[in-house]
DNA sequence: CGAAAGTTTTGGACTGACCAAATTGGGGAG
DNA sequence: CTCCCCAATTTGGTCAGTCCAAAACTTTCG
Protein backbone atom coordinates (compact mmCIF):
# COMPACT_ATOMS: atom_id res chain seq x y z
CA UNK A 1 0.00 0.00 0.00
CA UNK A 2 1.61 3.06 1.11
CA UNK A 3 -0.29 5.58 -1.22
CA UNK A 4 2.20 7.84 -1.58
CA UNK A 5 3.42 6.17 -4.52
CA UNK A 6 2.87 8.91 -6.37
CA UNK A 7 2.45 12.58 -5.28
CA UNK A 8 -0.22 14.02 -7.71
CA UNK A 9 0.26 17.41 -6.62
CA UNK A 10 3.47 18.58 -6.76
CA UNK A 11 3.59 17.85 -10.57
CA UNK A 12 1.53 19.90 -13.19
CA UNK A 13 3.93 20.79 -15.96
CA UNK A 14 2.13 19.82 -18.67
CA UNK A 15 -1.66 20.05 -19.34
CA UNK A 16 -3.18 17.12 -17.46
CA UNK A 17 -5.48 15.84 -19.95
CA UNK A 18 -7.25 12.67 -19.06
CA UNK A 19 -6.07 11.05 -16.01
CA UNK A 20 -6.75 7.34 -17.84
CA UNK A 21 -4.20 8.67 -20.32
CA UNK A 22 -1.71 8.38 -18.15
CA UNK A 23 -2.17 5.06 -17.05
CA UNK A 24 -2.40 3.67 -20.54
CA UNK A 25 0.39 4.98 -21.21
CA UNK A 26 2.05 3.24 -18.59
CA UNK A 27 0.56 0.03 -19.47
CA UNK A 28 1.49 0.28 -22.81
CA UNK A 29 4.77 0.33 -21.70
CA UNK A 30 4.89 -2.26 -19.89
CA UNK A 31 3.58 -4.65 -22.77
CA UNK A 32 5.70 -3.07 -24.90
CA UNK A 33 8.25 -3.67 -22.63
CA UNK A 34 7.91 -7.06 -21.62
CA UNK A 35 7.04 -6.18 -18.17
CA UNK A 36 3.36 -7.77 -18.53
CA UNK A 37 3.94 -10.53 -20.45
CA UNK A 38 1.99 -11.71 -23.72
CA UNK A 39 -1.15 -13.82 -23.24
CA UNK A 40 -1.15 -13.15 -19.81
CA UNK A 41 -4.15 -11.42 -18.54
CA UNK A 42 -3.98 -8.29 -16.37
CA UNK A 43 -4.02 -7.94 -12.81
CA UNK A 44 -7.22 -6.62 -11.14
CA UNK A 45 -8.90 -3.44 -11.70
CA UNK A 46 -8.37 -3.42 -7.76
CA UNK A 47 -5.25 -3.70 -8.04
CA UNK A 48 -4.34 -1.80 -10.75
CA UNK A 49 -5.87 1.10 -8.97
CA UNK A 50 -3.65 0.53 -5.96
CA UNK A 51 -0.52 0.83 -8.35
CA UNK A 52 -1.44 3.43 -10.31
CA UNK A 53 -3.44 4.82 -7.35
CA UNK A 54 -6.03 5.96 -9.06
CA UNK A 55 -9.91 5.40 -8.95
CA UNK A 56 -11.36 2.23 -10.39
CA UNK A 57 -13.34 4.46 -12.95
CA UNK A 58 -9.98 5.72 -13.87
CA UNK A 59 -8.43 2.13 -14.18
CA UNK A 60 -11.48 1.00 -15.95
CA UNK A 61 -11.23 3.62 -18.25
CA UNK A 62 -7.75 2.72 -19.50
CA UNK A 63 -8.31 -0.96 -19.33
CA UNK A 64 -11.10 0.23 -21.83
CA UNK A 65 -8.56 2.13 -24.26
CA UNK A 66 -6.04 -0.24 -24.08
CA UNK A 67 -8.49 -2.62 -25.50
CA UNK A 68 -9.93 -0.51 -27.80
CA UNK A 69 -6.54 -0.21 -29.45
CA UNK A 70 -6.40 -3.67 -29.11
CA UNK A 71 -3.11 -4.20 -26.43
CA UNK A 72 -5.75 -5.91 -24.79
CA UNK A 73 -8.20 -8.36 -25.41
CA UNK A 74 -11.29 -8.31 -23.00
CA UNK A 75 -13.78 -10.85 -23.21
CA UNK A 76 -17.29 -9.27 -21.37
CA UNK A 77 -16.75 -11.01 -18.12
CA UNK A 78 -12.71 -12.09 -18.00
CA UNK A 79 -9.74 -10.71 -17.23
CA UNK A 80 -8.78 -8.60 -20.24
CA UNK A 81 -5.55 -10.85 -22.33
CA UNK A 82 -2.20 -8.80 -22.91
CA UNK A 83 -1.78 -8.69 -26.40
CA UNK A 84 1.63 -7.32 -28.29
CA UNK A 85 0.88 -5.36 -31.08
CA UNK A 86 1.56 -6.16 -34.36
CA UNK A 87 0.34 -5.38 -37.71
CA UNK A 88 -2.62 -8.09 -37.19
CA UNK A 89 -3.59 -6.13 -34.11
CA UNK A 90 -3.30 -3.13 -36.41
CA UNK A 91 -5.70 -4.58 -39.04
CA UNK A 92 -8.47 -6.21 -36.09
CA UNK A 93 -8.83 -2.56 -34.45
CA UNK A 94 -10.27 -0.91 -37.93
CA UNK A 95 -12.75 -4.24 -38.10
CA UNK A 96 -15.31 -2.98 -36.89
CA UNK A 97 -15.52 0.28 -38.93
CA UNK A 98 -14.54 -1.32 -42.34
CA UNK A 99 -17.65 -3.73 -41.31
CA UNK A 100 -19.63 -0.63 -41.63
CA UNK A 101 -18.58 0.14 -44.67
CA UNK A 102 -18.51 -2.85 -46.30
CA UNK A 103 -22.54 -3.21 -45.96
CA UNK A 104 -22.94 -0.43 -48.63
CA UNK A 105 -21.02 -1.88 -51.78
CA UNK A 106 -19.65 1.06 -52.65
CA UNK A 107 -17.43 0.64 -50.27
CA UNK A 108 -16.95 -3.04 -50.51
CA UNK A 109 -15.91 -2.09 -54.07
CA UNK A 110 -13.61 0.39 -53.25
CA UNK A 111 -12.03 -2.66 -50.79
CA UNK A 112 -12.12 -4.79 -53.61
CA UNK A 113 -10.89 -3.16 -56.10
CA UNK A 114 -8.12 -1.84 -53.77
CA UNK A 115 -7.46 -5.71 -53.41
CA UNK A 116 -7.23 -6.34 -57.26
CA UNK A 117 -4.89 -3.58 -57.36
CA UNK A 118 -2.48 -5.50 -54.53
CA UNK A 119 -2.42 -8.52 -56.28
CA UNK A 120 -1.82 -7.36 -59.56
CA UNK A 121 1.80 -6.05 -58.15
CA UNK A 122 2.04 -8.74 -56.29
CA UNK A 123 2.04 -11.31 -59.49
CA UNK A 124 4.35 -8.73 -61.34
CA UNK A 125 7.05 -8.95 -58.56
CA UNK A 126 6.17 -12.77 -58.19
CA UNK A 127 6.72 -12.93 -62.03
CA UNK A 128 9.83 -11.15 -61.87
CA UNK A 129 11.04 -12.47 -58.41
CA UNK A 130 9.68 -15.39 -57.30
CA UNK A 131 12.79 -17.53 -55.27
CA UNK A 132 12.27 -21.12 -56.18
CA UNK A 133 10.99 -21.80 -52.43
CA UNK A 134 7.93 -19.37 -53.42
CA UNK A 135 7.39 -21.01 -56.95
CA UNK A 136 7.46 -24.53 -54.97
CA UNK A 137 4.92 -23.01 -52.06
CA UNK A 138 2.55 -21.97 -55.15
CA UNK A 139 2.89 -25.21 -56.67
CA UNK A 140 1.72 -27.14 -53.46
CA UNK A 141 -1.07 -24.07 -52.93
CA UNK A 142 -1.92 -25.06 -56.83
CA UNK A 143 -1.53 -28.73 -56.30
CA UNK A 144 -4.05 -28.51 -52.94
CA UNK A 145 -6.45 -26.33 -54.67
CA UNK A 146 -6.97 -28.72 -57.83
CA UNK A 147 -6.98 -31.86 -55.32
CA UNK A 148 -10.06 -29.70 -53.81
CA UNK A 149 -12.04 -29.10 -56.66
CA UNK A 150 -15.01 -31.52 -55.88
CA UNK A 151 -15.44 -29.66 -52.22
CA UNK A 152 -16.68 -26.10 -52.62
CA UNK A 153 -15.59 -25.75 -48.68
CA UNK A 154 -12.18 -27.03 -49.10
CA UNK A 155 -12.06 -25.48 -52.19
CA UNK A 156 -12.39 -21.72 -50.63
CA UNK A 157 -9.75 -22.65 -48.18
CA UNK A 158 -7.29 -23.82 -50.72
CA UNK A 159 -8.17 -20.50 -52.88
CA UNK A 160 -7.69 -18.46 -50.03
CA UNK A 161 -4.49 -20.05 -49.88
CA UNK A 162 -3.49 -20.14 -52.72
CA UNK A 163 -3.73 -16.13 -52.72
CA UNK A 164 -1.87 -16.05 -49.60
CA UNK A 165 1.15 -17.22 -50.95
CA UNK A 166 1.23 -14.59 -53.33
CA UNK A 167 1.31 -12.23 -49.72
CA UNK A 168 4.39 -13.87 -48.81
CA UNK A 169 6.68 -13.48 -51.49
CA UNK A 170 7.39 -9.48 -50.67
CA UNK A 171 9.06 -10.58 -47.22
CA UNK A 172 7.02 -7.76 -45.97
CA UNK A 173 4.75 -8.51 -42.79
CA UNK A 174 2.46 -6.07 -44.04
CA UNK A 175 0.95 -8.14 -47.00
CA UNK A 176 0.49 -11.05 -44.89
CA UNK A 177 -1.72 -9.59 -43.25
CA UNK A 178 -3.22 -7.45 -45.16
CA UNK A 179 -4.25 -10.71 -46.95
CA UNK A 180 -5.62 -11.98 -43.72
CA UNK A 181 -8.00 -8.46 -43.43
CA UNK A 182 -9.53 -9.13 -46.82
CA UNK A 183 -10.01 -12.50 -46.79
CA UNK A 184 -11.73 -12.24 -43.23
CA UNK A 185 -13.85 -9.02 -44.16
CA UNK A 186 -14.81 -10.28 -47.29
CA UNK A 187 -15.45 -13.62 -45.83
CA UNK A 188 -18.80 -13.70 -45.20
CA UNK A 189 -20.50 -12.32 -48.50
CA UNK A 190 -17.99 -14.83 -50.10
CA UNK A 191 -18.78 -17.90 -48.27
CA UNK A 192 -22.43 -17.04 -48.53
CA UNK A 193 -22.55 -18.10 -52.45
CA UNK A 194 -20.09 -20.36 -53.66
CA UNK A 195 -20.37 -23.72 -55.20
CA UNK A 196 -20.08 -25.65 -58.41
CA UNK A 197 -17.17 -27.60 -58.73
CA UNK A 198 -17.90 -26.23 -62.88
CA UNK A 199 -17.16 -22.86 -60.94
CA UNK A 200 -14.04 -24.55 -59.27
CA UNK A 201 -12.70 -25.58 -62.37
CA UNK A 202 -12.65 -22.71 -63.57
CA UNK A 203 -10.90 -20.88 -61.12
CA UNK A 204 -8.43 -23.42 -60.70
CA UNK A 205 -7.50 -23.02 -64.20
CA UNK A 206 -7.18 -19.14 -63.50
CA UNK A 207 -4.73 -19.81 -60.37
CA UNK A 208 -2.94 -22.40 -62.98
CA UNK A 209 -2.76 -19.80 -65.61
CA UNK A 210 -1.38 -17.22 -63.09
CA UNK A 211 1.47 -19.60 -61.56
CA UNK A 212 2.53 -20.80 -64.82
CA UNK A 213 2.91 -17.30 -65.91
CA UNK A 214 4.68 -16.38 -62.93
CA UNK A 215 7.02 -19.81 -63.55
CA UNK A 216 7.49 -18.15 -67.24
CA UNK A 217 8.63 -15.02 -65.40
CA UNK A 218 5.86 -13.16 -67.83
CA UNK A 219 4.22 -10.13 -65.59
CA UNK A 220 2.16 -9.32 -67.73
CA UNK A 221 0.52 -12.40 -68.28
CA UNK A 222 -0.05 -13.08 -64.49
CA UNK A 223 -1.14 -9.76 -64.18
CA UNK A 224 -3.95 -10.28 -67.04
CA UNK A 225 -4.53 -13.77 -65.81
CA UNK A 226 -4.75 -12.31 -61.85
CA UNK A 227 -7.30 -9.27 -63.30
CA UNK A 228 -9.98 -11.59 -65.31
CA UNK A 229 -9.94 -14.07 -62.25
CA UNK A 230 -10.56 -11.87 -59.76
CA UNK A 231 -13.20 -10.00 -62.12
CA UNK A 232 -15.16 -13.58 -62.51
CA UNK A 233 -15.29 -13.54 -58.75
CA UNK A 234 -16.23 -10.43 -58.19
CA UNK A 235 -18.90 -10.57 -60.53
CA UNK A 236 -20.89 -13.26 -58.54
CA UNK A 237 -20.09 -11.80 -55.31
CA UNK A 238 -20.44 -8.15 -55.79
CA UNK A 239 -24.04 -8.28 -56.12
CA UNK A 240 -24.11 -9.64 -52.76
CA UNK A 241 -23.76 -6.56 -51.27
CA UNK A 242 -26.45 -3.91 -50.23
CA UNK A 243 -27.53 -2.16 -52.97
CA UNK A 244 -27.15 1.60 -51.43
CA UNK B 1 -37.20 5.31 -37.00
CA UNK B 2 -40.39 3.35 -35.46
CA UNK B 3 -37.81 0.82 -34.27
CA UNK B 4 -38.13 2.55 -30.96
CA UNK B 5 -36.71 -0.84 -29.27
CA UNK B 6 -37.42 -2.32 -26.09
CA UNK B 7 -36.79 -0.17 -22.91
CA UNK B 8 -34.89 -2.78 -21.24
CA UNK B 9 -36.50 -3.01 -17.51
CA UNK B 10 -35.15 -5.89 -14.93
CA UNK B 11 -34.23 -8.70 -16.69
CA UNK B 12 -32.07 -11.19 -16.05
CA UNK B 13 -32.91 -13.91 -18.46
CA UNK B 14 -31.25 -13.47 -21.30
CA UNK B 15 -27.06 -13.57 -21.31
CA UNK B 16 -26.66 -9.70 -21.64
CA UNK B 17 -23.31 -8.38 -22.46
CA UNK B 18 -21.89 -5.24 -22.23
CA UNK B 19 -24.73 -2.96 -21.05
CA UNK B 20 -22.62 -0.34 -23.05
CA UNK B 21 -22.51 -2.21 -26.14
CA UNK B 22 -26.44 -2.03 -26.58
CA UNK B 23 -26.13 1.73 -26.27
CA UNK B 24 -23.35 1.79 -28.66
CA UNK B 25 -24.85 0.16 -31.11
CA UNK B 26 -28.15 2.18 -31.02
CA UNK B 27 -26.11 5.54 -31.22
CA UNK B 28 -23.86 4.14 -34.15
CA UNK B 29 -27.32 3.20 -35.88
CA UNK B 30 -28.29 7.29 -35.19
CA UNK B 31 -25.26 7.78 -36.71
CA UNK B 32 -25.47 5.89 -39.92
CA UNK B 33 -28.71 6.98 -39.86
CA UNK B 34 -28.15 10.55 -40.00
CA UNK B 35 -30.30 10.84 -36.76
CA UNK B 36 -27.38 12.21 -35.16
CA UNK B 37 -25.68 14.90 -37.53
CA UNK B 38 -22.15 14.98 -38.82
CA UNK B 39 -20.12 17.25 -37.22
CA UNK B 40 -22.62 18.02 -34.49
CA UNK B 41 -22.11 17.48 -30.75
CA UNK B 42 -23.16 14.97 -28.90
CA UNK B 43 -25.87 15.42 -26.55
CA UNK B 44 -24.78 15.77 -22.89
CA UNK B 45 -23.78 12.62 -20.92
CA UNK B 46 -26.69 13.44 -18.84
CA UNK B 47 -28.95 13.76 -21.49
CA UNK B 48 -28.27 10.89 -22.97
CA UNK B 49 -28.32 8.65 -19.79
CA UNK B 50 -32.20 9.85 -19.69
CA UNK B 51 -32.73 8.54 -23.62
CA UNK B 52 -31.47 4.97 -22.75
CA UNK B 53 -32.18 4.73 -19.19
CA UNK B 54 -28.65 3.87 -18.04
CA UNK B 55 -26.43 4.78 -15.40
CA UNK B 56 -23.30 7.77 -16.25
CA UNK B 57 -20.74 5.15 -16.43
CA UNK B 58 -22.69 2.82 -18.93
CA UNK B 59 -23.15 5.76 -21.23
CA UNK B 60 -19.57 7.28 -20.70
CA UNK B 61 -18.26 3.91 -21.59
CA UNK B 62 -20.13 3.46 -24.31
CA UNK B 63 -19.07 6.77 -25.80
CA UNK B 64 -15.66 5.89 -24.89
CA UNK B 65 -16.05 2.91 -27.24
CA UNK B 66 -17.62 5.03 -30.08
CA UNK B 67 -14.71 7.44 -30.08
CA UNK B 68 -12.35 4.29 -29.76
CA UNK B 69 -13.97 3.03 -33.25
CA UNK B 70 -13.58 6.83 -34.60
CA UNK B 71 -17.36 7.73 -34.69
CA UNK B 72 -17.03 10.42 -32.59
CA UNK B 73 -14.01 12.86 -31.88
CA UNK B 74 -13.87 13.44 -28.30
CA UNK B 75 -11.06 16.07 -27.19
CA UNK B 76 -10.40 16.31 -23.12
CA UNK B 77 -12.82 18.62 -22.17
CA UNK B 78 -15.43 19.01 -24.96
CA UNK B 79 -18.62 17.25 -26.43
CA UNK B 80 -17.94 14.70 -28.42
CA UNK B 81 -18.36 15.43 -32.00
CA UNK B 82 -20.13 12.91 -34.21
CA UNK B 83 -18.13 11.77 -36.89
CA UNK B 84 -19.77 9.59 -39.62
CA UNK B 85 -17.44 7.52 -40.94
CA UNK B 86 -15.46 7.01 -43.67
CA UNK B 87 -11.93 5.12 -45.02
CA UNK B 88 -10.04 8.01 -43.15
CA UNK B 89 -11.89 7.09 -40.34
CA UNK B 90 -10.89 3.63 -40.25
CA UNK B 91 -7.41 4.54 -40.80
CA UNK B 92 -7.32 7.25 -37.99
CA UNK B 93 -8.03 4.49 -35.71
CA UNK B 94 -5.41 2.31 -36.45
CA UNK B 95 -3.29 5.11 -35.97
CA UNK B 96 -1.89 4.83 -32.13
CA UNK B 97 -1.01 1.09 -32.93
CA UNK B 98 0.70 1.98 -36.09
CA UNK B 99 2.69 4.52 -34.14
CA UNK B 100 3.85 2.43 -32.20
CA UNK B 101 5.25 0.28 -34.72
CA UNK B 102 6.89 2.55 -36.21
CA UNK B 103 9.18 3.44 -33.24
CA UNK B 104 10.65 0.10 -33.18
CA UNK B 105 12.66 -1.58 -35.62
CA UNK B 106 11.77 -2.62 -39.02
CA UNK B 107 7.90 -1.55 -38.87
CA UNK B 108 8.86 1.63 -40.03
CA UNK B 109 10.38 -0.17 -43.13
CA UNK B 110 7.72 -2.68 -43.45
CA UNK B 111 5.64 0.39 -43.96
CA UNK B 112 7.93 2.21 -46.44
CA UNK B 113 8.12 -0.62 -48.25
CA UNK B 114 4.78 -0.99 -48.73
CA UNK B 115 4.53 2.42 -49.39
CA UNK B 116 6.98 1.95 -52.72
CA UNK B 117 5.12 -1.19 -53.79
CA UNK B 118 1.54 0.53 -53.92
CA UNK B 119 2.89 3.72 -55.37
CA UNK B 120 4.94 1.75 -58.10
CA UNK B 121 1.48 0.51 -59.01
CA UNK B 122 0.11 3.72 -59.18
CA UNK B 123 2.51 5.29 -61.55
CA UNK B 124 2.39 2.08 -64.27
CA UNK B 125 -1.66 2.61 -64.10
CA UNK B 126 -0.83 6.07 -64.41
CA UNK B 127 1.13 5.46 -67.55
CA UNK B 128 -1.16 3.50 -68.85
CA UNK B 129 -4.86 4.60 -68.33
CA UNK B 130 -4.39 8.32 -67.05
CA UNK B 131 -6.90 10.77 -68.39
CA UNK B 132 -5.91 14.48 -69.56
CA UNK B 133 -7.44 15.81 -66.84
CA UNK B 134 -4.82 13.45 -64.31
CA UNK B 135 -2.04 14.61 -66.19
CA UNK B 136 -3.00 18.13 -66.12
CA UNK B 137 -3.65 17.67 -62.51
CA UNK B 138 0.85 16.22 -62.17
CA UNK B 139 1.64 19.08 -64.26
CA UNK B 140 -0.01 21.44 -61.87
CA UNK B 141 1.63 19.93 -58.99
CA UNK B 142 5.19 19.48 -60.41
CA UNK B 143 4.98 22.80 -61.86
CA UNK B 144 4.28 23.78 -57.93
CA UNK B 145 7.15 21.63 -56.81
CA UNK B 146 9.53 23.22 -58.97
CA UNK B 147 8.65 27.20 -57.80
CA UNK B 148 9.52 25.46 -53.97
CA UNK B 149 12.71 24.47 -54.20
CA UNK B 150 14.07 27.17 -52.48
CA UNK B 151 11.96 26.89 -49.94
CA UNK B 152 12.30 23.28 -48.17
CA UNK B 153 9.17 23.56 -46.38
CA UNK B 154 7.07 24.27 -49.44
CA UNK B 155 9.03 22.23 -51.34
CA UNK B 156 8.00 19.45 -48.68
CA UNK B 157 4.37 20.20 -49.28
CA UNK B 158 4.31 20.39 -52.34
CA UNK B 159 6.58 16.83 -52.92
CA UNK B 160 3.72 15.36 -50.76
CA UNK B 161 0.77 16.98 -52.96
CA UNK B 162 2.81 15.69 -56.36
CA UNK B 163 2.79 11.89 -55.12
CA UNK B 164 -1.23 12.64 -53.75
CA UNK B 165 -2.10 12.94 -57.34
CA UNK B 166 -0.74 9.88 -58.10
CA UNK B 167 -3.18 8.24 -55.59
CA UNK B 168 -6.24 10.05 -56.99
CA UNK B 169 -5.91 8.64 -59.75
CA UNK B 170 -7.67 5.21 -59.76
CA UNK B 171 -10.57 7.22 -58.46
CA UNK B 172 -10.82 4.24 -55.72
CA UNK B 173 -11.88 6.35 -52.26
CA UNK B 174 -9.48 3.71 -50.42
CA UNK B 175 -6.04 5.23 -51.95
CA UNK B 176 -6.67 9.29 -51.11
CA UNK B 177 -6.81 7.69 -47.67
CA UNK B 178 -3.97 5.63 -48.23
CA UNK B 179 -1.92 8.71 -49.25
CA UNK B 180 -2.77 10.51 -46.07
CA UNK B 181 -2.30 7.94 -43.64
CA UNK B 182 1.41 7.27 -45.35
CA UNK B 183 2.07 10.73 -44.79
CA UNK B 184 1.00 11.83 -41.36
CA UNK B 185 2.85 8.71 -40.10
CA UNK B 186 5.75 8.79 -41.23
CA UNK B 187 5.90 12.72 -41.72
CA UNK B 188 7.27 13.11 -37.88
CA UNK B 189 10.27 11.26 -39.39
CA UNK B 190 10.48 12.51 -42.41
CA UNK B 191 10.23 16.39 -41.44
CA UNK B 192 13.06 16.19 -39.19
CA UNK B 193 15.52 16.12 -42.16
CA UNK B 194 15.44 17.55 -45.31
CA UNK B 195 16.57 20.95 -46.35
CA UNK B 196 18.89 22.31 -49.01
CA UNK B 197 17.74 23.58 -52.56
CA UNK B 198 20.21 21.01 -53.66
CA UNK B 199 18.20 17.90 -52.52
CA UNK B 200 15.13 19.27 -53.19
CA UNK B 201 16.23 19.55 -57.68
CA UNK B 202 17.45 16.18 -57.53
CA UNK B 203 13.75 15.48 -55.62
CA UNK B 204 12.44 17.75 -58.19
CA UNK B 205 14.08 15.90 -61.45
CA UNK B 206 12.96 12.42 -60.02
CA UNK B 207 9.02 14.11 -60.24
CA UNK B 208 9.70 15.33 -63.32
CA UNK B 209 11.42 11.95 -64.95
CA UNK B 210 8.13 10.29 -63.57
CA UNK B 211 5.80 12.75 -64.84
CA UNK B 212 7.79 12.16 -68.19
CA UNK B 213 7.36 8.34 -68.25
CA UNK B 214 3.48 8.85 -67.75
CA UNK B 215 3.38 11.38 -70.62
CA UNK B 216 4.80 8.49 -72.57
CA UNK B 217 3.02 6.05 -71.32
CA UNK B 218 5.96 3.98 -70.47
CA UNK B 219 4.68 1.82 -67.67
CA UNK B 220 8.74 0.53 -66.93
CA UNK B 221 10.12 3.61 -66.69
CA UNK B 222 7.69 5.47 -64.43
CA UNK B 223 8.08 2.56 -62.14
CA UNK B 224 11.86 2.80 -61.75
CA UNK B 225 12.19 6.11 -61.34
CA UNK B 226 9.71 5.76 -58.87
CA UNK B 227 11.64 3.33 -57.38
CA UNK B 228 14.96 5.37 -57.40
CA UNK B 229 13.13 8.32 -56.37
CA UNK B 230 11.93 6.93 -53.09
CA UNK B 231 15.14 4.71 -52.96
CA UNK B 232 16.75 8.34 -52.34
CA UNK B 233 14.40 9.31 -50.06
CA UNK B 234 14.51 6.33 -47.88
CA UNK B 235 18.32 6.65 -47.64
CA UNK B 236 18.03 9.56 -45.69
CA UNK B 237 14.82 8.85 -43.54
CA UNK B 238 15.50 5.62 -42.86
CA UNK B 239 18.17 6.24 -40.78
CA UNK B 240 16.18 8.22 -38.58
CA UNK B 241 14.31 5.39 -36.87
CA UNK B 242 15.29 3.45 -34.04
CA UNK B 243 17.83 1.30 -34.51
CA UNK B 244 16.41 -2.06 -32.92
C1' DC C 1 -7.06 -38.46 -7.28
C1' DG C 2 -10.71 -36.09 -9.29
C1' DA C 3 -15.28 -34.03 -9.00
C1' DA C 4 -18.64 -31.42 -6.39
C1' DA C 5 -19.64 -27.93 -3.12
C1' DG C 6 -18.32 -23.81 -0.87
C1' DT C 7 -15.70 -19.40 -0.39
C1' DT C 8 -13.30 -15.49 -2.14
C1' DT C 9 -12.22 -12.53 -5.78
C1' DT C 10 -13.33 -9.85 -9.58
C1' DG C 11 -15.67 -7.37 -13.39
C1' DG C 12 -20.11 -4.90 -14.49
C1' DA C 13 -23.22 -1.64 -13.11
C1' DC C 14 -25.39 2.06 -10.14
C1' DT C 15 -25.73 6.19 -7.05
C1' DG C 16 -24.49 10.49 -5.36
C1' DA C 17 -21.26 13.90 -4.94
C1' DC C 18 -17.46 17.29 -6.06
C1' DC C 19 -14.61 20.17 -8.97
C1' DA C 20 -12.96 22.77 -12.68
C1' DA C 21 -13.57 23.95 -17.22
C1' DA C 22 -16.94 25.00 -20.91
C1' DT C 23 -21.15 27.06 -22.22
C1' DT C 24 -24.63 30.24 -21.76
C1' DG C 25 -27.10 34.56 -20.60
C1' DG C 26 -27.24 39.11 -19.35
C1' DG C 27 -26.14 43.30 -18.59
C1' DG C 28 -23.05 47.39 -19.20
C1' DA C 29 -19.77 49.95 -21.98
C1' DG C 30 -19.01 51.87 -26.47
C1' DC D 1 -28.12 48.65 -31.18
C1' DT D 2 -23.90 45.99 -31.07
C1' DC D 3 -20.19 43.83 -28.83
C1' DC D 4 -17.56 42.31 -25.03
C1' DC D 5 -16.95 40.79 -20.37
C1' DC D 6 -18.37 38.51 -16.25
C1' DA D 7 -21.58 35.73 -13.37
C1' DA D 8 -24.59 31.59 -13.32
C1' DT D 9 -25.32 27.28 -15.02
C1' DT D 10 -24.20 23.11 -17.44
C1' DT D 11 -21.28 19.52 -18.33
C1' DG D 12 -17.24 16.31 -18.50
C1' DG D 13 -13.78 14.11 -15.37
C1' DT D 14 -12.96 11.88 -11.14
C1' DC D 15 -13.78 9.81 -6.82
C1' DA D 16 -15.80 6.78 -3.05
C1' DG D 17 -18.83 3.33 -1.73
C1' DT D 18 -22.24 -0.37 -2.73
C1' DC D 19 -24.49 -4.38 -4.93
C1' DC D 20 -24.58 -8.37 -7.76
C1' DA D 21 -23.60 -12.38 -10.36
C1' DA D 22 -20.15 -14.83 -12.60
C1' DA D 23 -15.13 -16.39 -12.37
C1' DA D 24 -11.52 -18.12 -9.95
C1' DC D 25 -9.74 -20.38 -6.23
C1' DT D 26 -10.24 -23.91 -1.98
C1' DT D 27 -11.69 -27.37 0.36
C1' DT D 28 -14.04 -31.38 1.06
C1' DC D 29 -15.85 -35.75 -0.10
C1' DG D 30 -16.71 -39.90 -2.92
Amino acid sequence: MTKASRPKATENTAPDGRASDAIVERIQEQILSGALLHNTPLPSERDLMERFSASRTVVREAVATLAGRGLLEAKPRYRPIIRKPGFDTALNTVGSIVQLMLQHQQGAESLFLSRVFVERGLVRDAATSATRENIAELKEALAANEAAIMDSDAFYDTDMDFHGVLYTIPENPIFPTLHSAYTTWLAPHWRRMKGSPEFNRKSYASHLAIYTAILERDPDAAEEALVTHLNVSWSSVGPTFAPE
